[in-house]
RNA sequence: GGGAGCAUAGCUCAGCUGGGAGAGCACCUGCCUUACAAGCAGGGGGUCACAGGUUCGAUCCCUGUUGUUCCCACCA
């Protein structure tokens, strides 16, 4: 029996209810069944510090959209969901959260604030999983991993061996950047550089001779506790005869040499730079070069240290003032200089980072990276959109070592272990217990952790089972897609792809596929600071998931940036709304729940249909192949709404009301392009897809198994799609003139049509009577008072609406000469081209004969006009 | 300093490897036509930033200009 719909759809009714179906039957779940093909996405891990926000809900979308379609496909689709330990974001957090309490980390020890971490994880570490579920996200969570299980940790202890025993992770003193404020050392790639108002303080360096000075001009004055040299360029003639000579060091007294080095600008400032090894990177360079010494001046927190002397204990910023006063008292001070420049500050927590020279571990990179920028110039691996390899490839061959050691307890410890007695350093897969070199066993583990992105970068495999031998690594390495922003290719993509070659000799996925950042509707980022972050699961609650992520794929292109728009939603909203309407009215029109036999008998506007769900299918296949989303996401809507809804429904309307085997026939039809439709959208609407197909009569279980919809030859009726094509377009010619005279729909009207082409004409007047508002259509027979009636001219076809009252012979005769016009312009358009030998030469043939077509459209339209004019004449 | 993207309707954006520019929203007109007013029908609105070039033909390819956004590097 015939079923009833709401009027409107209600995703809140839907949504979680179906996403617990699909979980409980398992649908997600995914094995290596080498029956199939394995197609594979990691899920790049949200840290569990994170809520759900509109980036993830973006990448998430595109990532679920691709894993559905292959998995309707036949695929063996393993979309394989996790999170990340997030090291510096989860510590910060934590600390903030035991302050409160009143604790700190020292107090607390390291054992016992690693188990305050693990708590916290697990009370807020599920908080994203769930809100990933309310995205639709088909992911199977049986297998959902962690950076810091079992696992994981067990293959970063794997490939910081490996590194090391290959020579390519070594300890060493080197100027890193440093957080004050985290209190760690972070990686090139973790500092930001922000424009900040500044200074040029310049400073004068008397000789110590008493000769003369050196001027000079510096942004951090503070830094002068640290000079250790002046450095001036070999072949300034200015300052030739300093060279070797030393200066006194401001306020501190210290003398210190003039040494000669390229790395000075002879036409910058003045010519003279002061050399603080310690605390600047190029200056630590330079010291290098001379043999100076470093003089480290600040403590962890960016404080002054013993070696500042007078001003131990203050910040960095006090110090400053206080040394710039005292620079001025003592007359070292010739001015200060208002400038903006950028200044480096930590990717968290946005402190001005402090450069500072210490102990920490490295992964030597050229080896490393060289191997990764030749697979994706090979395209091993390739980027979609393309142009993202560029800046790949720009990182990668200007790659400096990678500072892996962080001073924080949250993460992976460092394999490493010392020995207290011959200071011998053991790296070990097992914990040590007792030194190989003199049998001590007072041995103790290296304090620190490893950089957060050491083990993302291993994320690909490690969630395999790598290193352990495992039918799912045989089976789905390298995976295939994977997908995220642009703003994580340095972090994350790169380290993943020279990881995955070096440690299992294979590229860890095919393509990358880059997605854009999403704004605000001004454009700007959205982001705490500014408070115009939109919540996804606010728009979910308001619009339903669905709707959010159509909107997230529709027109949009590949790698840009797009705007959050809550109108946009609405539109999808109202999408889905249409989507459901259309099946309330199939659903009320159905005679049996049973699945419709095949159609007797296909009408014109039934192969017409078919043909171009065809054609949707392979379209929406080729986009989808090509990552070309919102290009697929697009037709879908079109086909949707204008085909199905606006056009194939209106017409089935009268089979329906006729009833028997026709009526029987088009709700075959109805059904078989609705279910078409509902798979060719599932990947992007998974719900009310879902629902709706559960609803009508289906096979199988879930219309996330069933089978992608295929292009097929016999399905091609391209005689009748021209048919077809030219009864839509008398209809919208008579529904444009009587809109155009303002005749209301409920004023129906004789039409006499006169056509070549009066079989399907015929055939189709019904269609004209119902959609044209006509009272009666007649083909063919002569109309002769042309004075009394609206002449309308479509593709094919003379139309005469007789409208007394309505008619103003003059005026009608006023139109036909206008659309004599139109055709003209366009037939001698038309000609130009067919008479330039250019063109018949050189254009394809395709392209030729659609112009040769549009040449015999034009004329029968013109001959229509003329034969029109002609019988007004009369 | 190096590199990349973008510039198309009032707004937000598509435009699939060159053959008379599209959507959504907004606007105007007419409709409660028994699936949907979250709807139906119709309409207006674009020198595809500018200037050259290639081509039978350029929104699309090339060069330059302007504006704009971003990434990398960083000069003390």
């Amino acid at each position: 029996m015939a079923k009833n719909l709401d009027k409107l759809y209600d995703p809140k009714a839907v949504e979680d209810k179906i996403y617990k179906f699909w979980e409980d039957n398992g649908y997600f779940n995914t094995i290596a069944d080498r029956s199939k093909k394995p197609y594979t996405i990691v899920m790049p891990p949200p840290n569990i510090t994170g809520q759900l926000h509109m980036g993830h809900a973006l990448d998430n979308t595109l990532q679920d959209i691709l894993i559905r379609w292959k998995r309707m496909q036949g695929y063996a689709a393993l979309w394989l969901p996790g999170t990340d330990h997030a090291s510096i974001a989860t510590e910060v957090k934590v600390v903030e959260e035991i302050k409160k309490e009143g604790l700190s980390k020292e107090s607390l020890g390291r054992d016992k604030f690693l188990d305050k971490v693990w708590e916290w994880r697990d009370i807020y570490g599920g908080k994203i999983v769930s809100q990933l579920k309310k995205m639709g996200s088909s992911c199977d969570w049986k297998r959902e991993r962690f950076t810091m299980d079992e696992g994981c940790s067990a293959a970063v202890n794997e490939v910081f061996n490996n590194l090391y025993e290959k020579g390519l992770i070594y300890r060493g003193e080197r100027i890193i950047s440093w957080c004050p404020c985290c209190k760690t050392s972070i990686s090139d790639a973790e500092v930001e550089f922000e424009d900040k108002e500044g200074a040029f303080w310049h400073l004068r360096y008397p000789l110590s001779d008493g000769s003369g000075h050196l001027d000079l001009a510096t942004t951090r004055p503070e830094t002068l506790l640290g000079d250790t040299a002046v450095a001036v360029h070999p072949d300034d003639e200015r300052y030739r005869d300093f060279i070797g000579k030393t200066v006194i060091l401001p306020i501190v007294g210290r003398e210190i040499p003039i040494v000669a080095d390229t790395y000075v600008e002879t036409d910058f400032g003045t010519g003279v730079v002061k050399i603080t090894p310690a605390h600047d990177p190029n200056d630590f360079e330079v010291g290098l070069r001379h043999d100076l010494p470093i003089i480290n001046v600040m403590n962890e927190d960016a404080t002054i240290n013993e070696n500042g002397g007078k001003y131990c204990g203050m910040t960095r910023e006090q110090c400053r003032k206080a040394i710039v006063a005292d620079l001025e008292e003592g007359g070292f001070l010739l001015k200060v200089e208002k400038i903006n420049h950028n200044v480096g500050t930590c990717y968290r927590c946005h402190t001005t980072v402090e450069p500072r020279v210490s102990l920490q571990w490295f992964v030597k990179m050229k080896p490393l990276a060289e191997p990764a920028v030749k697979a994706v110039r090979e395209g091993e691996t390739k980027f979609v959109p393309d142009r993202f390899s560029k800046i790949y490839y720009n990182w990668m061959e200007n790659i400096k070592d990678w500072c892996i050691s962080r001073q924080l307890w949250w993460g992976h410890r460092i394999p490493v272990w010392y020995c207290s007695d011959c200071g011998e350093v053991i790296v070990s897969r097992t914990t040590p217990s007792v030194c190989p070199k003199c049998g001590s066993t007072n041995l103790r583990q290296d304090e620190d952790t490893l950089d957060t992105w050491f083990s993302s970068a291993l994320w690909p495999f490690s969630t395999l089972g790598w290193p352990s031998k495992s039918d799912d690594f045989d089976f789905f390495y390298p995976t295939n897609t994977l997908v995220t922003g642009y703003d994580i290719i340095f972090f994350w993509v790169a380290r993943m792809i020279f990881s995955g070659i070096e440690q299992t000799k294979q590229v860890p996925f095919d393509t990358v596929f880059i997605h854009g950042i999403i704004r605000d509707e001004q454009g700007r980022k959205m982001s705490k600071s500014l408070g115009n972050g939109v919540d996804p699961l606010v728009v979910i609650d308001k619009f339903g998931a669905d709707s959010l992520r159509f909107s997230l794929t529709t027109g949009v292109s590949p790698g840009s940036d797009m705007r959050y728009s809550d109108k946009k939603v609405e539109a999808c909203r109202n999408f889905a709304n249409k989507l459901w309407n259309a099946t309330r009215f199939v659903l009320m029109n159905l005679e049996s729940d049973d699945m419709p036999a095949a159609p007797e008998n296909l009408e014109t506007e039934d192969k017409w249909i078919i043909s171009k769900l065809n054609i949707l299918a392979k379209e929406v296949t080729d986009n989808l192949e090509n990552f070309d989303l919102g290009v697929a996401v697009q037709k879908l809507y079109d086909f949707i709404w204008d085909c199905y809804c606006d056009w194939y429904i209106e017409l089935a309307k009268i089979r329906l009301n006729k009833g028997g085997q026709t009526s029987k026939d088009a709700q075959s039809v109805l059904i078989f392009v609705l279910t078409n439709i509902l798979k060719l959208l599932h990947p992007f609407m998974p719900f009310i897809t879902e629902e709706i197909f559960l609803t009508i009569p289906h096979e199988g279980d879930t219309i996330m198994t069933s089978r992608w919809p295929e292009f097929r030859g016999e399905w091609d009726f391209s005689e009748e799609t021209a048919e077809m094509e030219r009864i839509m377009s008398a209809i919208k010619a008579i529904r444009n003139r009587r809109s155009e005279m303002n005749v209301p729909p409920s004023k129906k009207a004789q039409v006499f049509i006169e056509t070549a082409y009066e079989e399907s004409f015929a055939r189709a007047a019904t269609f004209v009577e119902r959609l044209a508002s006509a009272s009666k259509v007649t083909v063919g027979a002569k109309f002769d008072s042309m004075e009394s009636a609206v002449t309308i001219v479509s593709d094919g076809a003379k139309i005469m609406i007789p409208m007394d009252e309505l008619v103003d012979a003059e005026k009608e005769k006023e139109r036909l000469r206008k659309d004599l016009e139109k055709v003209e312009k366009d037939l001698s358009m038309i000609n130009g081209k067919l008479s330039n030998v250019g063109f018949t030469a050189k254009a394809p043939a395709a392209v030729i004969e659609a112009e040769r077509a549009k040449l015999k459209k034009a004329e029968e339209k013109k001959a229509i006009i003329l034969e029109s004019i002609a019988a007004f004449e009369k």
